[in-house]
DNA sequence: AAAATTAAATACCAATCGGTATATTTGTTC
DNA sequence: GAACAAATATACCGATTGGTATTTAATTTT
């Protein structure tokens, strides 16, 4: 990528693509300044002149993972044709989006969120906006598949939203740090489990 | 507490107690020698006198985090007459675990196993550790369940106890950067159908 | 191409980082 | 209570932290 009109512009956006996969890594109080200019190549002087400081560097770098994880699920989303087969897009999301950006630190939102939760108000609002927006849109489709009567009626809509989040982000969790992603294909049967529980018959 | 024969024992015990929540709340890299110091009231000499590092005393303080949740749930488990009351003491362990050490920086395997599985390797390793065991107890109970007639044959143990484990800290890592708790609820709900959906009829 | 503007590099800042060697105090044993 | 041992405090180390003025270099605009 690296886009954007003026040279300010593209040295912001290759500031933010070098550093994205470190500051998922490491974290915010994790990564360095010097971090940051090692892998950019460029100095301090050049960093401060298009950030204000480390944590608009992090805002702007989460708001990017963010967004990769995000149009990667959306691609598998506009593929699917009803919406039972999008809400089971996030039960094979694992082979799509983990192994991909998955790789590359685990997943944002979750390194985000519990990072910042007590530590960084702003990472922690960017955090809380991501995931609102995730369950926002779970809700969206489960109650758009019952009208199209793919679902049945009277489904809690906002639990089965917020457990496959929840499911999803522990499997993430649980499989990273013991290195062992069967974990997380376990999880995602029971998202898939839970999908088809709210099938109409 | 603060038990301990020698004074040695006694001061460690004292740091570990002093800087749990600290460690639990700003992470490994967040906090600082001098955080330490501040927080015991005690200096850096003291401190490296029982222990070799600072990493020496974040594993201390991340064993005395996981037992403190650990003795928590073992407590509502003790109470529980079935396997099936067991397993549904996880479907409610937010009333007294969450509420009570939640409320201390959150849980604090995930918030290890998040910073710790791209950063340092014995942090990972207890974290891994903590929830491998975790979901080998979950696994014990499932079985006895089934063998004293409680749950139905042929039950995936292993899904369901890593669903359950995702769920939770899912949960816990939702509703602590939203600050809603409300979420929380809604997962639990879910862990509870999972335990009362591998009952038997 | 010259002038004006913008961006990046250099050199620096005080503060803090994790850690250590040594001195001093405290507790224990005879 | 003197001698010894253990534990804590003091003072210091070089390196690194995030951040800033200022100078130099590269782009735009005229």
């Amino acid at each position: 990528m690296n886009t954007g009109t003026t040279k300010a512009e593209r040295t912001r956006n290759f500031i933010i693509e070098k550093t994205a996969e470190i500051f998922n890594r490491k974290g915010y109080a994790g990564t360095s300044m010097s971090d940051i200019t090692e892998a950019t190549g460029l100095t301090k002087g050049s960093i401060y002149g298009n950030f204000a400081n480390k944590e608009e560097v992090a805002l702007a770098v989460f708001e990017y993972n963010r967004s990769l994880v995000f149009s990667s699920v959306q691609a598998q989303l506009e593929k699917a044709d009803t919406y039972f087969e999008k809400m089971m897009v996030y039960g094979r999301v694992y082979k799509d989006v983990i192994a991909s950006v998955g790789n590359r630190g685990g997943c944002p939102i979750l390194n985000t969120a519990v990072e910042a939760d007590d530590t960084n108000v702003p990472l922690q609002l960017s955090a809380a906006k991501a995931l609102f927006s995730w369950k926002k849109n779970l809700i969206y489709l489960i109650q758009k598949g019952t009208e199209a009567g793919e679902f049945r009626q009277g489904v809690n809509a906002e639990e089965i939203a917020i457990s496959i989040i929840a499911l999803i982000e522990g499997g993430v969790m649980f499989s990273k740090v013991t290195n062992d992603y069967a974990n997380m294909d376990h999880v995602l049967a029971t998202v898939q489990q839970l999908v088809k529980g709210i099938r109409a018959d």
